[in-house]
DNA sequence: TTTCTTTGTGAAGAAAAATTATCAACTATA
DNA sequence: TATAGTTGATAATTTTTCTTCACAAAGAAA
């Protein structure tokens, strides 16, 4: 399910919007103002917001930014009403995806929520395509061991790792870590302790969505 | 941030157990029944259900399965202030994750939530080890492609995919076909028609939250 | 209908890549 | 200085991928 939020000050809009996002299949939310928003992009994952540039509070140009910032792949489509070519050309530039003034017929705001998530499928692509190291590496099952081990110790060093992978053969495992630290899904510190790299992490949570129920 | 739906029809407990929880680091929602509670499930996932067996409406001993059945990865922990050796069992064989007698300490709940959600963790663990196909599968950068297009189109011919990929060799389409097929990451219809399967589809939308920033 | 072209599938051996085994070092640290 | 821990380089082996050939079904053309 597709999940959008709209930010708008202006309730009955807001509520509009809500209803016909939902009848067009998208599960959608509100937030009356900047803050607000970032509220609930933090307790929830939104693939579009619909933010309105004029708001009391925090409005929608600064919110832009700090959204674009914190959820990178997040989708933002600017709703404003007095627009000029210089606040278009801002919005865009602070990363807004589209750009849409008010008053809006509504068949233009979803060709343009569509247009906006279809140009996201492309990114979703992109990244299928380009993370090949990543993918190589994970198709062996030592090294998803390895991953399996630091996600539930969190820290291992070297030959504890053998021991626990019941490898006998110390230069093997090591020949398996360094490709797992090319593909930049663990790392080491100091102290030559391996752990999953944020990378490594996502993966391996994600796992759980991905595998069979 | 690991979310928890807390199921109570006493409005006190609830809110008790949702302040704890928050205070520990989880992020809580409530449900007062089993509709409740199964209506939250629909629009959000969550990794644990703290779930009453005694409620007005339909009650947990009713729930537990349906939750059990259609989000077999969330975790359940009955709670219930008239027990019996014979409702433990059934609750344990309907599919709840752990028991727990009321009035009990918010310590022993806590315990109980972390150990549960630490088996899970296991969890994670195996699937990671058990998809071996899957992974292999992924490693191929042509079959990543592949369902790309599908992702992209929902549904190719055969010969429309060796063109799309610009790949001359109609045979060598196929042999990655087929191991796609293998691994039950695309399937075919009547009309012969390649389509991602449920799997693929999984696998697909997961590749924008793990691929990097 | 017969023939030809396009579409779709399978399989075996060659080529390329990944993995393992082996050897050799270097670094802490007790 | 021993001893365990750690890493790298290389050849041998196994897996994966590519190429080539063979073949069947469906539809178009003669």
């Amino acid at each position: 399910m597709i999940k959008v939020l709209v930010v708008d000050d202006d309730q009955d809009l807001r509520d509009n919007l809500v209803e016909v996002l939902s009848d067009n299949g998208f599960s959608p939310s509100s937030a009356e103002n900047g803050e607000d928003a970032l509220e609930k992009l933090q307790a929830d994952k939104f693939d579009l917001v619909l933010l309105d540039s004029v708001m009391p509070g925090m409005d929608g140009m600064e919110t832009l930014p700090l959204i674009k910032r914190a959820y990178p792949k997040t989708r933002i489509i600017m709703l404003t009403a007095f627009s000029t070519v210089n606040s278009a050309v801002e919005a865009m530039r602070s990363g807004a995806d589209d750009y849409i003034t008010k008053p809006f017929k509504i068949d233009e705001l979803l060709v343009a929520v569509r247009r906006c998530l279809e140009e996201a499928k492309f990114g979703v692509c992109e990244e299928l395509l380009n993370s090949d190291d990543m993918f190589k590496c994970l198709a062996n099952a030592t090294r998803r061991k390895v991953l399996m081990l630091l996600y539930r110790e969190s820290k291992l060093r070297f030959m504890d790792m053998t021991r626990q992978l019941k490898i006998d053969d110390h230069t093997k495992v090591n020949f398996h870590l360094k490709i797992l630290k090319e593909a930049h899904l663990i790392e080491q510190d100091g102290r030559k302790n391996y752990q999953l790299s944020p990378q490594g992490k996502k993966i391996v949570t994600c796992m759980s969505s991905i595998a069979a129920d």
